[in-house]
DNA sequence: AAGTTCCGTTGATAATTGTTAAGCAGGAGG
DNA sequence: CCTCCTGCTTAACAATTATCAACGGAACTT
């Protein structure tokens, strides 16, 4: 008889799983963890025996750019409750990337090897969780062109919308929002210095779109913050609620 | 019994399955196809019933970036002879960029439900594909970073080498590559106006580490141009052969 | 309370890159 | 043969963003 917590909700992008299947799936997750901000919650080139859903929090995947003396890190992608955060450690054995924690957060982790199990008898369960992983890659194309080819105003918008919208889904909707993120995070997530990020939340504020102080955004005009960003969550592959 | 053709070879990432499941694999690809430079293999938002091995040739993967009068394209991904083009069309449906031909290409097509068949009766293979379509999402990490964080000569540096890398594994060593890439395309890769990669290439050619003319990449100084880029192919995940 | 560190803010300056424009070469198609 | 297009090349200029520096405040440590 294994090790039980109390089991996840169905929350966010899980509901790309059937009821049913979550029932099940959730059922085999054996530890609950506790981080707080800043923390390391998984270094690159470690072998990895659970996958975590994050359940509480916001959490970063970062590389460390370059061997400079001063490291430089980069966010490759952030992580809102409903989650799993690293489910391609599962097939892959090793992460590229760190896992950190942005603000404190709670975490469910299920042993791989239960997975293995839980998918052997559903081949559809497989399909779903394997989708959830490539949703993960559709948003880094996002990030890439965002990166890419976006001035920096329209990155940051883009940043805000994408949270916003994908917290909708997990945790309901607002107009304020506590990220949590410093200038610095949405920098490194935005491929920005964090003085030049000062000045795009000054220009935003002064637009009128939206407020960013003390980690809570404050959306004050969504729609010129969409219009801003020219966004289309059709990458997002949201599941129908 | 189904239509069959000659089932294409286990090079490049495709040795990350074991020859017995490439054997099973490659028998199920029922058609080829054949596209020449520049045109488009699927748009985005269809629906998908096949997926694709490119055999020869290289092909991208794109987004148009907003909604400008001049369609602006971006290049989210290349690959290489040995990758499955759009196997994340099968768990998700449909893709949210295009396919393209960048060189005349030959592909291999595989129907979904008899990837489904397969992978019913091998649960390794399964998570074996499912890792192909995460490297994919490794490399978006490596494309999202470098766009984001380095500097254009190191950026192009950066792409050289991945290609080449690739492509080592993929069709033999060599000095000198054929990639059939114009300036444009490097630039749709790199986040850069074309304009400026050429002044990039000319400051690659000058500082004696590649010449890049005609659609081919010759390495003058293999060691510099890693240097340069920086580069380190552990997020490749490279089968070891 | 004093010191330290991190975050946010602002200004000045420098570096990088985009844009525009023009010329040229080569291939496709009349 | 001529024309038209596309891609490459270079120069001049403009826009964007990074870097450096200085300061204030808040949180934390000693």
């Amino acid at each position: 008889m294994p090790d039980r917590i109390a089991p996840p909700d169905r929350i966010g992008m899980l509901r790309h799983l059937s009821p049913q299947q979550w029932k099940i799936t959730s059922q085999e997750f054996d530890e609950r963890r506790v981080h707080t901000a800043g923390e390391v919650i998984s270094d690159r080139g470690v072998p990895l025996s659970h996958s975590l859903v994050l359940e509480r929090g916001l959490v970063g995947r970062r590389i460390l750019s370059g061997r400079q003396r001063v490291a430089k890190h980069y966010l490759v992608a952030l992580q809102v409750p409903g989650d799993f955060v690293d489910l391609h450690a599962y097939p892959l054995g090793v992460l590229d990337h760190d896992i950190v924690a942005i603000t404190d957060v709670t975490l469910a982790a299920i042993p791989h090897h239960r997975l293995s199990a839980i998918m052997a008898a559903d081949q559809d369960l497989t399909r779903r969780l394997w989708s959830l992983t490539l949703v993960d890659a559709a948003i880094h194309r996002q990030w890439s062109l965002r990166n890419g080819t976006m001035r920096a105003l329209q990155r940051v918008a883009h940043l805000f919308v994408e949270l916003i919208t994908r917290l909708d889904l997990a945790v309901g909707r607002a107009e304020s929002y506590r990220l949590d993120l410093s200038q610095r995070h949405i920098g490194d997530a935005c491929g920005l210095s964090s003085v030049h990020v000062n000045r795009i939340l000054r220009d935003l504020r002064e637009a009128g779109s939206c407020t960013y102080a003390k980690g809570v955004l404050v959306v004050t005009d969504r729609a010129a913050l969409v219009q801003i960003a020219g966004f289309d969550d059709r990458y997002l592959y949201l599941p129908r609620v």
